[in-house]
DNA sequence: CTGTTAGCGCGTTCAC
DNA sequence: GTGAACGCGCTAACAG
């Protein structure tokens, strides 16, 4: 890779001069700019970002922190982000942190380390302590679907214990009166929001909480499977299902539970009525198409990256929503 | 963020010695080394890895290019490939190239100019010579999913013909005389090898290939509606289809296809056929489970990444397979 | 408008 | 074992 000195040698200029016609950051005179461009061409030159990076603190890329990258939820996120940096002219680093404290931190510090400019987290795992100590640092930073107290300018979330809420209020107006839940594992943040709603719904319509209609899953499609084996397995008194509807957490679980309920040659929704949660984009390959609560994931992920075009950036951006309203996508499977 | 120098001085040693204890280049005595570590400890310090990048011309980073970020093929691809290199100690920087020639060669250059020690492209739309010059470059790289001539070495494949081949033979085995076929867009190599197999298997059976039956779609769920609804106008008379089975170029074709036959009030598979390709995620969700041909998308990311252990890394690995069979996933849409 | 000169934070000889 | 000095490729004052 050819460097700016020998652009400067064989353009006969400084290289102050190249790199302020690749930065436009001062005027230079037409005709040695001709001959400036005219080298760089003819010795295939790139700027070296790294060197770039190192010189002006800057790296004009983000980093991305995910918890898994795999599986629809985070690929649409992912891919929103990108592109709306990429119409930008801005880059981006993603990792993931597997839902794991260390993990979560030792990514977070390879991608400062990595100079990003700014950050963009969906973590799990790290405590709140940890990410306000990161804001002291003041490193800049949004996290997305998780909400700081101390941090809540820079939180970008779903109201997700209004779509747990959304799920079951509408099982109930339908008369359903026995509702199953499958969640995803508890310590996880929107796991038990979404739960917090679905418990806020059925005290509205005063029916009691109970636990051996409950099942912690893992949000992934095994855990829909095994809970529901586990529910209809306490519950079925001469083969019959001990209810008559089933949240779940998301739609992996959901898809699985389905499939679990299908081989058990139970209809859906006659015999069972079942809503998920996300709106993945596979929900509605699902037969019966799955009813299922919308997490505007990709909307999340443009607002993060508006956040990050407007207070690093500097660019003009109007608003920034930092809460997003879930709401009930009805389909075939209630 | 503290700098080798801060560290240095508050461990009253030079930077040089720093250096060592971080990188273990020479042997410290054990007693500075203490003092040392307890230093970097205290300040918090971390070193900054785009000058060490600079300094060393490593990056300890591999470059990813894939078409798209999203979609549940190529996010299972990124995670193998991510999970692969974690271990490993090496990090990721991922980019799309959006199927688009210029995008493709911007990101090229800018995983280059990141200083990756490697990159590992799927790339469509850059031509055979554009990937050979890289190589006289001698940057390292590895390609996924198509093969250069020139470049076998590093190429790895699936053998995307034998795939075509091997969905229209069982077909045609279970007694289907006329198959429907809808592809990928054709300027795509996988595309179009996938539909010469088709072509090779009809030859077999002594079929001529009826373009009537043909139907170039997007590899997206729509073309499989589109292409669907364009060859049961075509064929179909007194509302019967003018074929028994249909074979489609990827699962979320085969999904759009199923999904409009369905609403035609068409049982499949009693009255339709269908199968897919890749075996993606979601590909068991549908209803009926879909019969399609596995892509082992993650062993080939994995493969993909050892390369780059071994050539780049040097890293103990035996040896790299380049060409992988599909086989056929037997489901209940045939 | 353009050239000179310092760094950016770190790795790496080469002496001691 | 340890330190001083130089260089990686580029940007950013500061002169001119």
């Amino acid at each position: 890779m050819a460097t700016i000195y020998e652009v400067a040698k064989l353009a006969g200029v400084s290289l102050a001069t190249i790199s302020r016609v690749i930065n436009q950051t001062a005027p230079v005179r037409e005709s040695t700019k001709i001959k400036v461009e005219a080298a760089m061409k003819e010795l295939g030159y790139r700027p070296n970002s790294v060197a770039q990076s190192l010189a002006t603190n800057r790296s004009n890329s983000v980093g991305i922190l995910v918890s898994e990258l795999g599986g629809p939820f985070y690929s649409e996120l992912i891919s929103r982000i990108e592109a709306e940096f990429r119409n930008a002219g801005k880059h981006v680093i993603i990792a993931a942190g597997h839902s794991h404290e260390e993990v979560e931190r030792e990514r977070i510090e390879f991608l400062m380390s990595r100079n990003c400019d700014a950050l963009i987290l969906h973590v799990e795992s790290v405590s709140d302590e940890y990410l306000q100590e990161l804001a002291e640092q003041n490193k800049a930073f949004v996290i997305i679907n998780r909400s700081v107290a101390a941090l809540s300018d820079r939180c970008i979330t779903l109201d997700n214990q209004l779509g747990g809420y959304l799920a079951t209020e509408f099982l109930l107006r339908k008369g359903h009166k026995r509702i199953a839940y499958i969640s995803g594992p508890m310590w996880k943040n929107d796991a038990s929001e979404r739960y917090k709603g679905h418990l806020q719904a059925l005290k509205e319509y005063h029916i009691e909480e109970d636990i051996s209609l409950f099942y912690e899953g893992d949000f992934q499609e095994t855990g829909g499977v095994h809970g529901f084996a586990h529910l209809s397995a306490k519950h079925s008194k001469h083969s019959e299902l001990g209810f008559t509807a089933l949240v779940c957490g998301n739609d992996e679980m959901a898809a699985g539970a389905m499939a679990v309920a299908h081989d058990r040659g139970l209809d859906i929704p006659h015999d069972l009525s079942i809503v998920g949660f996300d709106n993945v984009n596979f929900s509605h390959y699902t037969y019966p198409k799955l009813t299922t609560i919308d997490y505007p994931i990709a909307e999340i992920g443009q607002m993060a990256a508006r956040w990050v075009l407007k207070h690093v950036y500097k660019q003009d951006i109007e608003r920034i929503q930092s809460v997003f309203k879930p709401r009930l996508m009805l389909r075939d499977s209630c």
